[in-house]
DNA sequence: TACTGGTATGAATCGGATA
DNA sequence: GTATCCGATTCATACCAGT
């Protein structure tokens, strides 16, 4: 297994991409969401709209909040439209969005010329209440194939997940579970190739070598691009010295 | 408690309702959703669409499953917009619908002129299992409120709520859970009225009344009308019941 | 190891002050 | 008025330390 980590904007780097190059796509965008007005959502940061005002923690921010829905479903559209041609017939995409921005990201993902085939709640048990309504627990993985799912595979996935967010070693504010990812990917043939390209701190990654799947990221802060290089890096290492045994 | 129960098309029966009548609405319109092309959809019944060729129960079919995802959007946004207006300021909506027909839900919901709140997953453990890929368990509550949410109240609903469909007992293709409507209608005041265009079997009407709040219903179908009138009665009948005790 | 009690926090939201 | 900013809020859950 092999990961290729490059540092840059991601529609820039996805446009370097070779044709049919990757079986999967999965990939979290910021979500360009939170607040009542269009400044509150543009001009205020990740940190700002997403953690509570007391938490004591010190993950850093993260770039590319500040689209408003006009041009953030435009700019989703020419990313997943990239990531489609580089994908091979039969790749699967996944994207994870919150309940604001899921029609919109739906949307985008058929703009882009693939077949929506579903949507997938995570559902995250710790979450805030809500006086006097529900809760907002979900985000969503909208997930959709070029061309036609292929169905000769004996593979079974399940249509929801719950789980919470990492909260212990967490290194990033929206960082995934890395047993979700390690399940996502397995729609990804073994061998194959699995692109996200908004790596983060890099668990699409993780999950993915783990799983026996390659990974190609993208990460434009140069702070989890080097997050990422060193989870990644960890990972092989962890393989190679299990593969090979103690004694080696 | 009391109900109401009007025999009729629903659009129609709406438009006579008095203004600011109703606290809170909760329907489960017929989705017009589950196959690929337009043809496929309307082109066969629901019984056809949402019950598996081999199922040895009965169930009567069930009218307007025969509109294109343009005229379903406009259809609902009418009936979401003289719901509004039926409504209480504070009131709020919940309409139930499949993955497909989520982003048509929340426009209409939106351009009736609610406020669109949240998406609340209900997960359907007992789900056909898909091959090469993953299943699709889960329908979708999108709630909204007329105006701005009643924070005042001391009250914590869910995010999601995980229930199979009812086998036993089941009169309806699309029954609900009653545990889970009696869930939903907390979020109207008490002694306060459900509205449900579209009532069925009357599931929401029961979970109303078991919960202390009124119910005005619309179904189209005179077998299900039917259905759903000796369902509430008995349900008042019970509650009168046990409110006298047994020996009375 | 299994349990118990203490503590921090969540891809927010909202009212109200300020500009 | 309108837009923006500030900070209080709310509980189930995860984690940790201690028994």
């Amino acid at each position: 297994m092999s990961y290729t980590l490059h540092r840059g904007d991601a529609l820039t780097v996805l446009k370097t991409l070779p044709d049919e190059s990757v079986q999967t796509v999965i990939t979290d965008p910021p979500y360009n969401s939170g607040g009542r007005t269009s400044s509150d959502r543009t001009g205020r940061t990740a940190r700002a709209k997403y953690v509570t005002s007391n938490s004591s923690h010190d993950l850093a921010n993260f770039p590319g909040e500040n689209r408003d829905q006009r041009s953030y479903r435009a700019w989703l559209t020419e990313l997943l439209t990239e990531a489609y041609r580089a994908s091979t017939e039969h790749a699967v995409v996944m994207v994870f969005t919150d309940w604001r921005q899921e029609p919109t990201t739906t949307d985008a993902l058929q703009m882009a010329g693939w077949t929506w085939s579903g949507t997938i709640p995570w559902i995250k048990p710790a979450s805030r209440p809500r006086k006097g309504g529900f809760k907002q627990d979900s985000e969503y993985i909208i997930w959709g194939v070029k061309g036609s799912l292929d169905n000769t595979r004996d593979l079974y996935l399940p249509g929801h997940y719950i789980a919470s967010q990492p909260r212990k070693g967490r290194v990033h504010i929206t960082q995934k579970p890395v047993e979700i990812m390690q399940q996502l990917v397995q729609i990804c043939p073994e061998g194959g190739t699995v692109l996200d390209p908004f790596t983060g701190s890099g668990s699409t990654g993780v999950a993915a070598l783990r799983e026996g799947r390659n990974f190609v990221g993208v990460e434009l802060s140069s702070h989890y691009a080097e997050v990422a290089e060193q989870r990644l890096h960890a990972e092989l290492t962890q393989e190679d010295f299990t593969l090979a045994g103690p004694e080696a």
